[in-house]
DNA sequence: TATTGTTATACTCTATAACTATA
DNA sequence: TATAGTTATAGAGTATAACAATA
């Protein structure tokens, strides 16, 4: 198979919502930890970055950050997440998961690989290894621009 | 590689919303034809299967009936679809394009396929071609549960 | 003046529950 | 009674523009 650039590019287009919407509601349905995908995402990105910044997140989710602000009061207000004043610099703000936020990201990401991971056993090993090669050849390619650009300018410091 | 489907679900889960993200801001965003992924979606499925009802669009797209009814809201309201009664059953709707919608969507799938052909290009042709692999293998596992169904009712009446 | 974040405002997406109209 | 759709209501995601506070 040769697969052209405009091919691909129909084929993503038509998987990745449908993809994304199982996902979804996985994700905010019934049992688990009832947290939308972004939020997931954000409370992943704590866990990894303790004491983030908004403008962290927001980067790294790819959000604005008055978006990221407003997603930030839904966790804030449902205690999984801290939100407290940078001692250092006080327009910062600093982010971290409580322990309950600990607990949400843990449930919430148990049961997404539990269903996903079902739904792949339909698959033959083979076919597994191809969706596990693609997502690795497209993962660099959707990065946020900011995220590649402070790539960039870190690999510009340390040359490989 | 042998590829577990938690390993997968972990890479799909951290790779899809990046995707989503981009091609959602690719579609809403400035020049082309300023419309949502679903609604995209939505006229793409008009496009295919002229005088659908509600429910035919909703259970493609795998949007409740009332979701689906203010999307189609959004559309008719810009005339890029046009929505009237059934004559045979009045409960029905029956919903199609308007050259202005065929015109929009046409525009929306250019600029959307030109941006992700363009950034498919970053891939060498072995990669594009797993990509596309793993998306055909994809495909029919996250059909929405309602079309599934549809689908096995009619491999049941005419088995292969 | 530049940076960090929040508030104000305005859409769309999405769901559930209650309703209307037709069959 | 069952089906097709809409309306009511509510909350999240998302953006831009305007603002406040700090550096």
């Amino acid at each position: 198979m040769n697969a052209t650039p405009e091919q691909v590019a129909c084929e993503v287009l038509d998987v990745a919502p449908q993809m994304m919407r199982a996902i979804r509601e996985q994700m905010r349905g019934h049992r688990a930890a009832e947290v939308s995908v972004p939020q997931f995402r954000a409370l992943g990105f704590l866990e990894a970055h303790e004491g983030a910044s908004l403008t962290d997140v927001a980067d790294h989710i790819g959000l604005t950050l008055p978006s990221m602000s407003k997603l930030m009061d839904g966790l804030v207000e449902r205690k999984l997440a801290k939100r407290e004043f940078d001692a250092l610099d006080r327009r910062r703000v600093t982010l971290e998961l409580t322990p309950r936020g600990r607990a949400v990201l843990q449930a919430a990401r148990d049961s997404t690989h539990a269903y996903l991971a079902e739904v792949l056993t339909r698959l033959s090993p083979a076919e597994r290894t191809t969706v596990m090669q693609a997502m690795q050849a497209l993962r660099p390619l959707f990065k946020s621009e900011r995220e590649a650009q402070i790539e960039a300018e870190r690999s510009h410091d340390e040359p490989a």
